[in-house]
DNA sequence: GAAGAAAATGACAACGTTATCGTAATCACC
DNA sequence: GGTGATTACGATAACGTTGTCATTTTCTTC
């Protein structure tokens, strides 16, 4: 396999190390030394090297510094939900931090449910051998996905776990104090009637999401009626049957805070359906700040999970860690990101004639 | 390097292809030709030597195997609006279709408005060596994206393309088609006047999708009046200004077709606000079958584009190229692919009482 | 069963980097 | 300005596959 001269294609063979040593006058290690800003090179020499791989357009191959080195610069991503907005936020962060730090971004769609998951996992990460892997919900609670990247030594960042676990960093928000703010919120605008739909008793934002909800309602020393706590399934069909339970109540709530946007939505449009203006006779505020939730009539209040930080984070923590999975007795990162409340057409003052009464019932006590 | 045999840790490293080889004492090139089902090996041997690899549990590195061969076994995915349906789905479909045939799927999000994006392309495709490269729009368009593809040598498959270019497979579906019959359905239901809000003149699949509603316009003979068809740009926020335009008319559409979902739902909103009933008063047909145009009430009707399969067409292209770009004589493959009409809630029959007066109209003509 | 053809298998270089360690250059200090 | 310590830099061996080509085995055919 010589270099062929007289090809009739232009063979455009690009530069390799040894060509910019040459070139430079020096070894092709203190060319890879320049290439790594490793220490250990003079100033001008450095800068030399740096002007010959500028000029002869030098491009490492990755393939051979995976093969030789101890990192791959890849970071796998991976999820379940290919839709979910959560995942594509997290996507673009991750690309853009990743492109920062040379590294590149391998995404694998992995069934939860699948009974082999965990070979499907060995075998990429034993032919990609990424230096990290971000975790999405709700694969990063899941204990074969676990099971399987611990037991191939690959640094791992979970996105959103529902619970920290030993030796693994994570990176979340607080959502249980999201939901606090938001029922704050709601009750700020005088609304004293609020129905909550719980998300999929599986899944772990539900619980901490109605948490917050709860301590809000007791902060504000409000009863939580139990006909209007129902439970829905994150989906937009629970949300339709979540609120025809809640709306079809006498007396009915002025305001719902569905656990996520989905089913916020269902609710929007049951509340259409039944002639209930929104938010003149009823607030509804939702969770996730999902695409479509800015694509309502009115668009609805909910709260925005900072997903290109997060990923951007997760991506900063596993570049540092070089692929290396901290040690049993090191302690490990949990970030927390600050969220933000999206305050949108869906939410606005309790209805005058409601407030009046309630007034009235609460002089009465 | 010589092997660590009394270390603390578990090294659990893991077998090489020379271990296979020497277990199943047999030549490490024929492990090679056993791993890549390359002809010339009995099928008894070929038997065998699965079994150790088997027993070995053995896989293959990725970076050796791009270092020594032809192929790298990734498979790039370029996208722009991280946002989009259509991404979400492509990426899908090439993820899956990838797994199957051993490969890997590496995102990369670039800003079509960079002026440096050839650049980071260039950086990009130096660096992975890519197999081939998935393009989807807005960037499967954009001539600056296609000459540093082209200069690299990487294969491409570009999606939805607005037009064909020299030598470039291409996937797609009959965008003109679909909006053709999409329109018939309108048409079908007794609608005669039947708005029609334009996309973005700067994308392509505007005019395309224009020109079907044009067509069938013509073969049911209805008249396109001037005023029933307004510019949009593919937002809701456009929908919403083109449904204004539309929908104040002394004599309104009773239906709206718009090029996209964002602005179907923008016509949706507005209709709702303006106290119009969809879609008893008002149908109302989008394109694209977006996530939120199923969580809206009523859901949209919609054209439905096969996304995944148009990706999984894609990554089978690429992966029979087997890296070759086509030579410049050589005929590519321009797939299109079947689209689905979704129907659903917001589309209806004409109001009763238009139906009448167009009978009406149509006797006395 | 011998000769030639075809098929199966193996030896070894190559791919383009990083890692290890040795050697040369420079510095600090008296 | 000699000595030891420190800092640059380089020679060369990995890394784990595939590609090339020589060699061995098996199959035909008479």
């Amino acid at each position: 396999m010589n270099k062929v001269l007289s090809d009739a294609r232009p063979l455009r063979a690009s530069a390799t190390i040894t060509d910019v040593a040459a070139r430079a006058g020096v070894s092709i290690k203190t060319v890879s030394r320049v290439m790594n800003a490793e220490p250990g090179v003079r100033p001008d020499l450095r800068a030399h090297v740096l002007a010959v791989m500028a000029e002869l357009k030098y491009r490492p191959k990755l393939s051979a510094r995976s093969l030789a080195g101890a990192r791959s610069f890849l970071i796998g991503l991976l999820y379940y939900d290919p839709s979910a907005a959560f995942v594509a936020g997290v996507q673009q962060g991750a690309t853009l931090r990743c492109r920062e730090a040379g590294y590149h971004l391998v995404v694998e769609s992995l069934n939860d449910d699948a009974p082999d998951i965990g070979h499907q996992l060995d075998r990429m990460v034993s032919a990609l051998r990424p230096d990290g892997m971000i975790l999405t919900p709700p694969l990063c609670d899941n204990a074969v996905v676990l099971k399987a990247l611990r037991d191939s030594h690959t640094p791992c960042v979970r996105l959103s776990p529902a619970r920290e676990v030993d030796g693994m960093p994570s990176v979340r928000m607080d959502e249980t104090q999201a939901a606090q703010e938001l029922t704050d919120l709601l009750a700020g605008l005088g609304h004293t009637r609020i129905g909550f739909i719980k998300g999929a008793t599986s899944q772990a934002a539900s619980r901490v999401r109605h948490q917050g909800f709860l301590r809000s309602m007791k902060a504000h020393r409000l009863s939580v009626e139990p006909q209007f706590v129902v439970q829905g399934e994150f989906t937009f069909e629970s949300g339709v049957r979540a609120a025809q339970q809640l709306l079809q109540q006498a007396e009915r709530p002025t305001a719902i805070f569905a656990s996520n946007d989905d089913m916020a939505l269902g609710v929007l449009a049951t509340a259409q359906r039944l002639g209930i203006k929104v938010p003149e006779q009823l607030s509804i505020a939702g969770f996730d700040d999902s695409l479509a939730s800015g694509l309502v009539w009115p668009p609805l209040t909910t709260v925005h999970q900072p997903k290109e930080e997060m990923a951007s984070a997760a991506v900063e923590l596993l570049v540092a860690a070089r692929g290396e999975v901290a040690a049993p007795d090191q302690p490990v990162q949990h970030l927390v990101l600050a969220h933000t409340l999206v305050l949108r057409g869906s939410t606005g003052p309790v209805p005058a004639g409601v407030a009046a009464r309630a007034l009235r019932r609460a002089r009465d006590r």
